[in-house]
Order: structure tokens, then C-alpha cells, then sequence
DNA sequence: AAGTGGTCTAGACCACTGT
DNA sequence: CAGTGGTCTAGACCACTTT
């Protein structure tokens, strides 16, 4: 791990582990440049790192300070991989409703930038949350990539398998929202009655290399699914 | 303007000026360096802002890459400040429905960080792209930092107006998103007769010393929002 | 005036890609 | 193995905030 990564994580373990709340200011550059054993640099680039993600806000000639909060059972969409890496502090139940090869279709082959026929991974799966239908995904994985899939993965969660034992990350993920008309198999599933509406992310997940791997289509229920983002003002 | 940035518009204006497309590459960041007239980390940092921007993206040991695309139509959420300035492509209008100084409420209160009543300027509006309602927004702004606002501010650009005339630019945003269902009220101005859902993005703009200024509920209309987000996995 | 974050530089060295 | 992106350092200097 990268010196920067690994101060990033201190940080980040120091903060939690000693609960410091919105508002609370850290050390100075220096002094975390000390502490840690490193140059001014390295400190300013891990504390991008948290800024980035929302963690802390650095004000000039005053300090650095914790940014915090966010409401509880949003999920953040820009670390979404899946809904179930997205809500570990909750009781999160999968369903697998499909596991299949197939070979592309033209919408996949337009989301994954593909020219030619591919073979995939087509998952299908229904995500609860204590118990109640939570989402519908269906994903399809270019096999290229992810030569092996099973029941057993796919009912825990894929993102982590592909990180952990094929060591495939991604580097960016496009994401695209709109709230759609729910068909009726669909509003079944999440069993929906009165409300005919859900909201629709259709995700595509890249490699370093820039090459789109996985296309994913989530429908969330509409009383369930609730979401934040968090942005910087950069230019 | 600071070198950095100044280096991230003009290789932006560049990649638009020669309309590169999608897995285009740049020059070399040495190439890069000697065009600009700097040192290899100021173009380091100068592609980190376009490749936090979706711009760009790069690959140890090949080079660097133009990301581009997007599909059209989409509002970026993470550049997302009030509606129009999102579609400024399309034609919009703008109807100012409210416009009053208040005394806040326990909502406003939350949400703003305050300990104590303030005063605000409160803003409703309905906003239209090419005819259609598309949106409502209502939106609550410290009079401590904005001192003034006007109607014919609110029906341009009202923060356009903070970064120009009053140089207030936001230094990150909280955008909290989920369904509701729609009071009669709102779906008469969304002029919406069987769908009853909609998306209501709720934001927190804060300045640079972490002071949240703004709080704003946007109420999109279900059939013409379409959002999108670009991530990184930096960690 | 002192403290603190931010920019910029030059250069050494490392890691990955493609030929 | 050459080319290219990425990390890390030490240090000078600048910009803003706080006392």
C-alpha cells in the first residue's frame, strides 16, 4: 500500500477511533507530517484523499477540520458497488433470481462499448433489508474479466469476490438516474401496491485501463432507497 | 487563477477546441509540462482536477486519455447548483413563485447549522425547459451571506449572481436524494395527472470555512429529470 | 506577527505498459 | 527495455486566519 493510502487510513482510524465529531480540528500538516514520519506532501495528498470522500474540509491558515455526519440509511452513491456493501450496518438479505452465461445484447453491447458479440455473466438478484424488499439488480459482468461466477458469490457480494480473489477493481463508475414506471412482475417483487414508481440507477463500472466491465441496472424501492452525494468545487 | 487550474482550462478548452472523443490521448505529462511552461507535478495536479471531473482519465505506463461523453440531457449532480445552470443547452425558463425574507425554522435550523433564528432569504420557483415544468425548487439562503436578492436575480441565475457580483462560491455541497409522493399543490405545477412520484433532491451548499449557507429542496418532475454521477476509487 | 494551509519547483526513484 | 504515469521528498514562497 501506497505511503499516502496508508496515511489516509491512519487518519481516517484516528478520527473514528477517538469519535471526533463535525467540526473537530485535526493536528496541523506539520505536525501530522511527524507524527507519521513523512513529508509535507505526502500528509497534503492523504488528506486529499479524505477531502475527496467527504471526510474532512482543510480551511487555509486555520486548520482541518471533520466534515462527518451524513443522515443515517442514505447510501452514498459514489461508493455504491452494490447495495449490500452499501448498507453493512443494516440486516441485508440476497436473493439470487438468476445466474446465466449469455452472449451480449445490443443494449449491453452499447453500455459496455463492446463491437462484437461477448460473453457475460448475467446475474439477477433481489436485495432486502430487515426483511423487506429493498432492490432489483440486474448486472451483466463481461466473462473476459470475470472468467467465474457461482450461486455461492452471488449471494454474498460479487464486488468484494472481484476485489479480494481476482484482485479487479474498479478505477471510475459512470452512474445514470431516472425514476421509471415499475412493470408488475416487478412491483411484485418489491411488493409494491399503490405506488407505481421506483427509481432506476444504471451503472457502468471501468478498469484502470478505461475498459467498461460490468453494466448494472438497480431498481430501488421507492420508500426504501435513499441516497447522498457529496461534491467539492474544485475549478 | 492559479497555475493548476489555469493549466486544467486550457488542456479542457484544447480537448474541446479539437473535439477529441472518447479514449483520445493527450500528450506525455513531460510534453505537457514543457507546453505549459511548468513543473510535472503542477500538470499532475492540474489532470487530477480534470480526472476528478470526469474529463480525463489515466493509466500508469500508456498515457492519459479523454473520458468524455455522457449521455445528453442528464444533470451532472455533483455540478448541480439550481437547474438551469445545469441545462444550459436547453432552453429554459424560470417563474419565481416566492420571494421573502423569513425567520427560520426548526427544519431550516437543522439543516443549517444554526443555533439560533437567523433571517433568510426564502425563494420558490418553478423551473420549465422548453415549455414542461421540470422542476420546483425552494431554497433558503443566510442573510448574513447573502445580503441581497432581488426578482430579477432569482429569474437568472441566482447563484451565478453570488460567484460574480458577491464572490461567493461554494466549496462543497450535501445532496440528500429519495422519492416522495406528490401534494396536490406540486403536481398541479408539474402538470402531472396519473404519476404521483417524484424525485426531491435535498442540498447544503457551505463556504470554504465549513459554514453551510444554503438549503435547498428541489422537486423534479418523474418523467423529465435525469441525473447522472461519476465516480473515482481512490482509496 | 505567528500559525497554518496551499502552490510550485526540481529531481530521484518506482510501477506499469507496450513494443 | 524504452516510454509514461505515479510517488515521495525538501524546501522556497504565498495566502489566509487568528491572536
Amino acid at each position: 500500500m501506497l505511503k499516502y493510502q496508508a496515511v489516509a487510513h491512519k487518519i481516517l482510524t484516528h478520527i473514528e477511533e477517538n469519535k471526533l465529531q463535525k467540526g473537530d480540528k485535526l493536528e496541523s500538516i506539520e505536525a501530522l507530517a511527524e507524527r507519521y514520519e513523512t513529508s509535507k506532501n505526502t500528509i497534503i495528498k492523504a488528506l486529499d484523499v479524505l477531502d475527496s470522500k467527504g471526510i474532512i474540509y482543510q480551511v487555509r491558515g486555520s486548520g482541518i477540520f471533520v466534515r462527518g455526519h451524513k443522515r443515517k440509511g442514505y447510501i452514498n452513491l459514489l461508493e455504491m458497488k452494490e447495495v449490500t456493501s452499501s448498507l453493512k450496518n443494516f440486516n441485508t438479505q440476497t436473493e439470487v433470481l438468476a445466474l446465466e452465461v449469455q452472449i451480449s445484447e445490443a443494449e449491453i453491447e452499447a453500455n459496455l462499448e463492446l463491437e462484437d458479440k461477448a460473453e457475460l455473466y448475467y446475474v439477477k438478484r433481489l436485495h432486502a433489508i430487515e426483511g423487506r424488499p429493498f432492490s432489483i439488480e440486474e448486472s451483466y459482468y463481461l466473462k473476459e474479466f470475470v472468467p467465474y461466477l457461482n450461486q455461492e458469490i452471488a449471494e454474498a457480494s460479487i464486488f468484494d469476490y472481484l476485489e479480494r480473489d481476482l484482485e479487479l477493481g474498479f478505477a471510475f463508475v459512470d452512474h445514470f438516474m431516472r425514476i421509471v414506471t415499475l412493470a408488475p412482475e416487478n412491483r411484485q417483487l418489491l411488493n409494491l401496491r399503490r405506488q407505481k414508481s421506483g427509481l432506476l440507477i444504471e451503472s457502468v463500472y471501468s478498469l484502470k485501463n478505461g475498459r467498461p466491465f460490468n453494466y448494472k441496472k438497480t431498481l430501488f424501492h421507492p420508500d426504501e432507497a435513499q441516497f447522498f452525494v457529496m461534491g467539492q468545487n474544485e475549478f
